[in-house]
DNA sequence: TATGTTCCACAACAACTGTTGTGGAATAGG
DNA sequence: CCTATTCCACAACAGTTGTTGTGGAACATA
């Protein structure tokens, strides 16, 4: 049986995801991220010898490296608690739609590219389910913020589904990331999540 | 020069968008289409000869019948005004969100996948630009309906883009469409763009 | 050192791709 | 009927794909 070697499976599935972002789900073939990784070709076949297989590791890949990030991130987050609940919880829904649109855009563009994907290949949908898992999870701060800002339950769901969205349109989208169309994007978002009934 | 034969044309776009829908942008090739609309082999390649040409025409297509469906929308809409302009809105959006997200749910894959595929194809790019501009001309009604309830000025393009991105989390998300989950959901982004200042 | 096991580089396969060219059918003009 | 032009079905090309198999290197164990 292959794919034994942790360090090469993480870095040949880095060169997988890094390889979606910029040539597409189409462009992700074994011998492709063999060159992409500077592997002698085959490797890659080796290591996931379908391509099911290998479409999955960057699924699971990205997920694994988006999880630890943010894992910082919260922790950052969490540090300064003080006053305004829902001023807060913006800030931080604004500088976190920024970053996630400049600074990681091609990881973004590589998960909606897999997502599409995953449309017609369920191993890719389950890999990809972890994802939404850890978004959910990181969200325990949304949901003591808009308790205290006195939001009606449910509102959390709503606010994630608003946030993934205008992610996808600003990453997708056609201009530069202007910041404060994005911080009128999220006072809008969480003013009309917590209106909710 | 080929790709004479109109209506020929069209029906080959068609199936190519149905195609991207189904088998993604990478599932889109000549022969491909070919078999989709039961035309022999060799035809799609003479009506657009390159790989650029047809991914282009499946976007045109799309626009095009976009475009018409889109205006007898409109003026179906525009028949009853009367009251309430930001109630009337939410209604309005509240269903067009649901329709889009299960009666054209493939169209709105296809375009999800072309605008993914667009990052890195300019030619393509050029011919999405156009449903932009369908989407913000479609938006007269809702320019004077959130004008009437005493919106921002800028709340429209905020509301295009909660809304766009909406649509793509119900079109790819994993659940079926519930229509008092987008009820509240639309209520949320409508309240959202109208608070904005 | 001998041995068994893990890992990997490479070859080979059939199938599919985009693109171009060519010959003939269909059609229109006179 | 003859001719010229438009349209299209098909063949051929070199290149790339997923997948599988094989032989040997590297390694640990004894």
């Amino acid at each position: 049986m292959p794919r034994t070697n942790p360090r090469r499976r993480d870095a040949l599935a880095d060169a997988a995801v890094e390889l979606t972002a910029v040539a597409g789900v189409g462009g992700v073939t074994h011998r492709a991220v063999d060159r992409a990784a500077h592997v002698p070709i085959g490797t890659t076949a080796n290591y996931f010898p379908s391509r099911d297989e290998l479409l999955s590791a960057a699924a699971h890949r990205v997920a694994e490296v988006h999880l630890a990030e943010s894992m910082t991130a919260t922790a950052a987050a969490a540090a300064n608690q003080a006053g305004d609940a829902a001023g807060q919880l913006t800030d931080l829904l604004a500088a976190s739609l920024v970053t996630a649109a400049t600074t990681h855009r091609t990881r973004y563009l590589a998960i909606y590219e897999l997502q599409l994907e995953a449309q017609r290949r369920p191993a890719l949908a389950g890999a990809l389910a972890k994802l939404s898992e850890i978004a959910e999870a990181q969200t325990q701060a949304m949901h003591l913020a808009l308790r205290d800002a006195g939001a009606p339950p449910g509102a959390v769901p709503l606010l994630i589904t608003l946030y993934g969205g205008a992610l996808f349109m600003l990453v997708t989208g056609p201009g530069p990331i202007d910041a404060a169309v994005v911080r009128r994007l999220v006072e809008a978002m969480v003013t009309g999540a917590r209106s909710t009934g």
